[in-house]
DNA sequence: CCTATATAGATTTTT
DNA sequence: TCTATATAGG
């Protein structure tokens, strides 16, 4: 196939662009990721090397899609293209320890639960009385002071307008903290990245003679940091290429600013400019309804998107006594559909939060309906996965003491809590990483605690344990969970602790994904593997092409699309969500993600909310959603007992 | 000081 | 429903 056939006059022009800015407003369903993956086999196929060109993404499944895609087309596989997170990791371990307040290179990266245990240990340290102070509120704190830094500097300010004394401390206990531990969170592996740029002009002109041309994808979702990364990254030929929507921005609670794309002809007033319009995936009523909605926010860009597909069957918004009524409705739906022959993969169902599979879990698994649920709680971030994680974290990263703590926590070996703060308090006044320290021959010597014979052992079970193979990774990861006595540990508790067989299967789904790893890249060792298992969302694992029923949130839904889509819980106080309905950015945000949910589908939309709902076991009144009122109401099916405007007047009598 | 058991508390979205 | 913390027993 050409590169340039079968394109549109605006799309053909965003694929030829050659040389400086260029900006794509991309509306949902306008064949971006096409007209992105044709521009870059365009530029290979005018000369420019593939290993020159840097593509930013999101998520990993997009990144993985556009390389493929640039390999069809171009036969060649663009080796720079990756999430912010990843591209980051991939730079700091060559140059972190280039940095003017340098740090080693063997970094182990913190999930948002890894930081919270490092804020815990802070708060006992700093004798903050428990209950008293959120470790997740400092999280918060921490996180968006680093996503609001000022400049290319970089440098982070903890305190603000209603921050303490006590705030600003356990901020800067976690960074001391963290520095110990030789870890990175993930706003770190951006910060440093723009440190790192920044401060080293010699280093960044390495890295702008690589990278001649950059592309941004979803450049509505960045925030502060990755802002300031793809400036400069962008060097004096100004090659940057940014694709994003500033309708589907749902992501500013995590600091993105979608300012950002109306701001790009201000960063380069010469940038071309595309606009993507026409939509190929939709049905004209689908498409208007979406657009008659997303109409209502007031702080946009103008932009109506149409379609020449068929006009199709109205959005279908479909009352329900209770949540499982609701349930019961949706699988109905999807049986009909099947016996029509459509097939499951053809279909997916979203909701605001993740707790919300419950009930539709319980009707399709009593249905027969396989499902598979994406996303959630992720598959690395399960208990006993973790634990297992925290045993290979270990051999990579000897500071790494809050695996060491989990290592000690998941099985009882005699050391606890107490005796593990006092080692480490240790270790560091000695210089050693704990894992050194512990495998040390003279530790009983160096250790000025009790040492009983428990301990002694716990210290020479560590030893061995870092003699372990690192690799090739299966073998490694095999061993590990081998000595670590886990996969014993849950076998003995099969027939009494339900729970044990399914975490007997996520250990071998694991042993599996190191296989699989080791079987992609041979040369790999520990520390990639681990890399990778640390940067992947489980989007990424969605897979289209198994015969089963799709069940995601509305976040984790953008960039997919699916025939058939359904949109349950559209409810007050889950679109807009509970948390944020008395703010109107906010609720404007929501609105968006309301909007991105209905324009993955290509044929037909079924909306649903319940006038009950069981939440932490009690029953809760629920009144439709606000922006159900806001759809073309011609346009429109309201079915379901006591449909559309019967529910409107509950919401009254309510009152 | 460690471990096992009971109870509370949590849930908005995620790289 | 599940996990982390508080409590009691050893």
């Amino acid at each position: 196939m050409d590169i340039l056939d079968n394109l549109t006059d605006p799309q053909r022009e965003a694929v030829v662009h050659m040389d400086g800015p260029m900006l794509v407003v991309a509306g949902a369903g306008s064949g971006k990721t096409r007209v992105v993956t044709r521009r870059i086999a365009h530029l290979v196929s005018r000369g420019v090397w593939p290993n020159q060109i840097l593509a930013m993404t999101f998520t990993n499944k997009a990144a993985n899609e556009m390389k493929e895609r640039v390999e069809a087309l171009a036969g060649a596989r663009p080796p720079w293209v990756g999430t912010f997170h990843s591209m980051c990791a991939r730079f700091l371990r060559r140059d972190i320890d280039k940095l003017d307040d340098p740090r080693d290179g063997s970094f182990t990266i913190y999930d948002e639960d890894d930081r919270l245990s490092v804020i815990k240990s802070c708060l006992r340290d700093c004798h903050v009385a428990p209950g008293t102070v959120s470790a997740a509120a400092v999280r918060a704190r921490i996180s968006s002071a680093k996503c609001r830094v000022q400049d290319e500097t970089a440098d982070v300010v903890f305190a603000n307008d209603d921050s303490d004394a006590l705030d600003e401390t356990l901020c800067h206990a976690y960074e001391k903290r963290m520095r110990e531990l030789n870890a990175l969170d993930f706003d770190d592996l951006l910060l440093l990245s723009v440190r790192l740029l920044a401060s080293k002009p010699a280093l960044r002109d390495v890295y702008h003679g690589r990278f001649r041309y950059l592309l941004v994808d979803e450049y509505q979702d960045t925030n502060r940091l990755q802002y300031l990364l793809m400036k400069l990254l962008t060097g004096p030929s100004r090659n940057v290429h940014a694709t994003g929507d500033p309708d589907q921005s749902i992501y500013s609670w995590r600091g993105a600013e979608y300012r950002n794309i109306l701001d790009f002809t201000t960063d380069y007033p010469d940038a071309k400019i595309v606009r993507l319009e026409q939509n190929y995936r939709s049905t004209k009523l689908i498409l208007r309804s979406a657009n008659e909605l997303i109409r209502q926010n007031t702080r946009r860009l103008e932009k109506e998107l149409f379609t020449e597909n068929m006009t199709g069957i109205p959005i279908r918004v479909a009352a329900a006594q209770s949540d499982r009524e609701e349930a019961q409705a949706v699988v109905g739906q999807v049986m009909e559909l099947r016996l029509e022959g459509v097939s499951l993969r053809e279909m997916a169902v979203f909701y605001r939060t993740n707790a919300q599979s419950r009930p539709l879990e319980d009707v399709l698994l009593s249905a027969h309906i396989p499902y598979q649920i994406v996303g959630g709680l992720r598959f690395y971030e399960r208990k006993e996965v973790k634990d297992a994680l925290a045993h290979l974290r270990l051999l990579v990263n000897p500071r790494d003491a809050v695996s060491l703590q989990r290592v000690v926590d998941c099985r009882a070996t005699g050391v606890g809590r107490k005796t593990l703060a006092a080692l480490l308090g240790q270790a560091t006044e000695d210089g050693l990483p704990i894992m050194e320290f512990l495998a040390d021959t003279d530790f009983p010597k160096r250790y000025r605690g009790r040492c009983g014979a428990k301990l002694a052992a716990f210290a020479a079970w560590c030893a061995e344990l870092r003699r372990l193979p690192r690799t090739p990774v299966g073998n490694a990861t095999a061993a590990v969970l081998e000595y670590s006595g886990l996969i014993e540990h849950y076998k003995e508790r099969e027939d009494t602790d339900p729970l044990a067989e399914g975490r007997l299967a996520n250990l071998n789904a694991l042993l599996e994904r190191a296989n699989e790893y080791q079987e992609q890249t041979p040369e790999a060792g520990v520390d990639a593997f681990l890399e990778e298992v640390a940067l992947v969302a489980d989007v990424d694992y969605h897979d289209p092409d198994t015969e089963s029923l799709a069940l995601m949130t509305l976040h984790a839904s953008k960039g997919l699309e699916f025939p058939y889509v359904f949109i349950v819980g559209v409810e007050e106080g889950y679109l807009p969500h509970e948390n944020v309905a008395w703010n109107e950015d906010a609720v404007e945000e929501e609105r968006r993600l309301l909007y991105v949910g209905i324009t993955r589908a290509k044929q037909a939309v079924y909306l649903s909310y319940a006038a009950t709902r069981y939440l932490w076991n009690e029953m809760q009144y629920r009144t439709p959603s606000r922006f159900v009122d806001e759809l073309p109401t011609d346009e429109v099916e309201f079915v379901g007992r006591g449909a559309h405007r019967a529910s409107k007047r509950r919401r009254w009598d309510a009152w």
